[in-house]
DNA sequence: GAGTGCAGTGACAGCGCTGTCAAGATAAAG
DNA sequence: CTTTATCTTGACAGCGCTGTCACTGCACTC
């Protein structure tokens, strides 16, 4: 409601002193400051977005290519970054983002041109299309990366350590004491997948268990179809696993699926934890075991990220790893006796 | 890129004129307008709605308020308004609503002073907010309605005939000789769940078949959680159900899950149907016959029905009802053999 | 005491667009 | 051939904000 000029009068100042105080400016007086701070507070003023985006390409705003949510993990994330943008107070521009479209590249650039974005804020699969980061660099775009298969000079990017992580859940397995333990690659084409599965076979290898291979299968993506037959390789062989680690939630419900079918009871016969604590997750029973990515943190960090304080000059890519937190529900159990 | 200045001069005619031409103004000459039009293809120039904002409230400027994609139905619905909105060109700004926030209130307001937002699209649950509509009417908002729980006078509403498609389903699952048939109710507090049961019963009832009120369950959710326990209760029950019709996709899911776990095997017997067509019922196995929602449709209209065209002098609200689609897939199939 | 430097501030223009008003052109009327 | 009504167009201002530049003080220097 209120505007800057109203802030002015009741503070007395200019104009652009109060435009100064809100972008922190230096020169400033620290009396000035809380006169305008003091004004601000009372008229309850936000500055208009719009029109900070209107002095030709505030650097100040935000944009985001957003994909298909089909996916729960897409969904978190882009509900995430809305709302550290809503807490961030900063305006965020969303844009769809068609990758198959043969006119994206008009899109984007309408996109662009429309809302003067400075600064976009990239996730997978987005983050990783080369064509889309030339054209981003040649308009002088700056973006920040969430969970990137591949470093783009130029880019700060953020994610988790899925190596880590998928060590942490598979050590805690073994804790359990299970011994024969699956593992379900997810698509070998993001590198989570196979980070993930490093972990996994990381863990075995340090607790001194063997690595079946006949155990570590996957069907080429991170679907819950194609988990299905990978999960009734696993579990109808002989020996079968205790106790599976599937590299997304999506594909251990289709594990908890599969042994619900066989008549293999979670937990007690089978222990299933998953990755990314996506809805899913807690929409099956028993409730999944699970890696926590930290959406929310991430997300906070992009936006910070983007913010003004820091500054550009990173022709280094910086790399940005935020913890991760494993969340132990009902999938998993003590390894059944023999 | 370009902007409307290069596209007068090229044109020849002034600015305003330029502008004109964009919004459809009555008194131009057919020679100025086609030159202008020209000009725009020529410099393939599109209006900056980041300016038009700026003219205090562009009501062109669509807002959407966006809830919690946590479940299959709110991310589809938030993808298909998102698409719609930039295959119209049309600028969307988004804001992220909590409803338990006590903040909301603020927040809103945030949203509108900044964006200068004229129309909201509001979907399920913020569209049934007696508070929210005070709030929106009060500063002049106008409002387009998804699936409202009832309608409120001054907004029009966009929706699909829930009750109608249930009966479909329900005739479909009859016509594959189906006579047991199990319905599990959704929340009672959404106006769709309890058309979806009308539409089932009436089936019922038309065919001549009994509504066996034991078939007929509901535990006051939506939830896959909650569905479990009902579907359990139906088909453990002594001549239990060889079709079961759940009030959305997500409890359908669970129902297949308790059939696997009680080795009744689907299609063969037991056949289950959902309703929403949302992501889970492609992710099942096998995958669910269900009611698609006209999400597209639903979004394209809702951008219509905010555009200039449509006077806003109903005071009168009308809701238009948009045509929905059965998909026949692999959940369901002829009945057994008794 | 005049010169230098910088912290602190404001006047002004302009981002891309549209509302307002008024002028010029044309057509209809007298 | 004027007068009046109507059509078509442009000049101008201003939406809320920030970059530029220029100005005022005051603290130092020599």
């Amino acid at each position: 409601m209120a505007t800057i000029s109203e802030v002015a009068e009741r503070a007395g100042v200019s104009v652009k002193t109060v435009s100064r105080v809100m972008n922190n400016y230096e020169h400033i007086s620290a009396k000035t400051r809380k006169k305008v701070r003091l004004a601000m507070d009372e008229l309850s003023y936000a500055p208009s977005s719009i029109a900070r985006q209107m002095r030709l390409g505030d650097p100040q705003s935000i944009g985001m290519l957003y994909g298909d949510p089909g996916s729960g993990y897409q969904a978190r994330l882009n509900h995430a970054v809305l709302k550290a943008c809503s807490d961030a107070r900063r305006y965020l521009a969303v844009e769809l983002f068609e990758e198959h479209d043969p006119e994206w590249r008009r899109q984007v650039e309408a996109f662009l041109d429309r809302t003067k974005v400075q600064n976009l804020i990239l996730v997978p699969p987005m983050c990783d299309s080369t064509e889309l980061h030339k054209l981003l660099q040649e308009r002088g775009v700056r973006t920040v990366l969430i969970s990137p298969s591949r470093q783009i000079s130029g880019s700060s990017s953020i994610a988790m350590d899925d190596r880590l992580a998928a060590m942490e859940m598979t050590k805690y397995i073994i804790g359990l004491g299970h011994k024969r333990i699956g593992h379900i690659v997810g698509h070998p084409g993001h590198v989570a997948a196979l980070l993930r599965r490093q972990g996994f076979e990381e863990a075995l290898v340090n607790a001194g268990l063997e690595v079946r291979q006949d155990f570590v299968v996957g069907a080429g993506s991170f679907f819950f179809k194609d988990a299905l037959a990978c999960a009734e390789k696993m579990l109808t062989a002989e020996n079968r696993p205790t106790a599976i680690f599937a590299s997304n939630d999506e594909m251990a419900a289709a594990v908890i699926m599969v042994a619900n079918r066989l008549g293999i009871s979670v937990p007690e016969e089978l222990s299933v934890a998953g990755f990314d604590n996506t809805s899913i997750s807690q929409t099956m029973w028993p409730e999944l075991t699970t890696v926590a990515q930290p959406f929310e943190a991430i997300a906070r960090e992009a936006v910070r990220l983007v913010s003004d304080d820091v500054k550009r000059d990173l022709t280094v890519s910086a790399t940005r790893v935020l913890p991760h937190e494993i969340l132990y529900r009902g999938s998993t159990g003590p390894a059944p006796k023999e």
